[in-house]
DNA sequence: GGGAAGATGTTCT
DNA sequence: GAACATCTTCCCT
């Protein structure tokens, strides 16, 4: 995929690091997607960390099977599951092979390819709703678990990176993670402070 | 604007 | 058979 103008490609390594600097690290980065309609994507608003290691809501939690062998790749890989028997979840995988550890990627602020988006959303009018959810999101870029296993690096799910942020840190709110049961006492939720795209205060 | 209900595939007990 | 990293519709205030 052909970058946009001025931004930063991340190198490997950017993945591979500790999850909760990752799921901060993310916040207000782009986000693409490119497939038959050309590229859509946008800014990441919010994202949960998921640990593995002491932390039962996370899928590598219980060991390695056939859905969850993805999260156990390396850093940089797409991970996307199917929820609720309704919807799919898009995450990062992140740290080296074999830890299990991932982020979920839970909104972006639309900014390409927002008709294809609208197109994708029957019955949403407004660019807040278009993707302020993990189930949303996915179903407004068309990610689906055929995506599962995407390299950021190369496939066509991309994370560019934006200079400007170097500069002007977004304001990151830390919070409890959303609709999870076990491990819900646990901080691991993060997303840019009064940004209108947000799922939930 | 908010709470309840329903949809429904896949995994795990 | 239950649970699940959710969203939409419907009805109420």
């Amino acid at each position: 995929m052909k970058p946009p103008k001025g931004v930063i490609i991340p190198e490997r390594k950017f993945f591979l690091r500790d999850t909760t600097e990752v799921a901060k690290d993310l916040l207000g980065h782009f986000l693409y997607v490119e497939k038959r309609d050309g590229r859509i994507g946008g800014r990441i608003v919010e994202t949960e960390a998921y640990l593995f290691r002491n932390d039962p809501a996370c899928h590598a939690a219980r060991g390695l099977t056939e859905r969850n062998k993805t999260m156990f790749r390396q850093g940089g890989i797409v991970y996307v599951y199917f929820i609720y028997g309704v919807h799919h979840c898009l995450n990062i995988v992140t740290g080296p092979e074999g830890k299990g550890t991932a982020v979920l990627i839970r909104a972006i602020e639309p900014i390409a390819g927002i008709d294809v988006m609208f197109r994708n959303r029957p019955g949403i009018t407004t660019l807040e709703n278009l993707a302020n959810g993990p189930g949303k999101l996915t179903r407004a870029l068309g990610i689906t678990r055929d995506d599962d296993g995407t390299d950021l690096l190369t496939g066509h799910i991309r994370v560019f990176l934006d200079p400007c942020l170097k500069k002007n840190k977004p304001k990151i709110v830390t919070s409890a993670r959303i609709g999870i049961q076990q491990g819900s006492d646990k901080l691991l939720r993060y997303y840019i402070a009064n940004h209108p795209c947000v799922s939930k205060r």
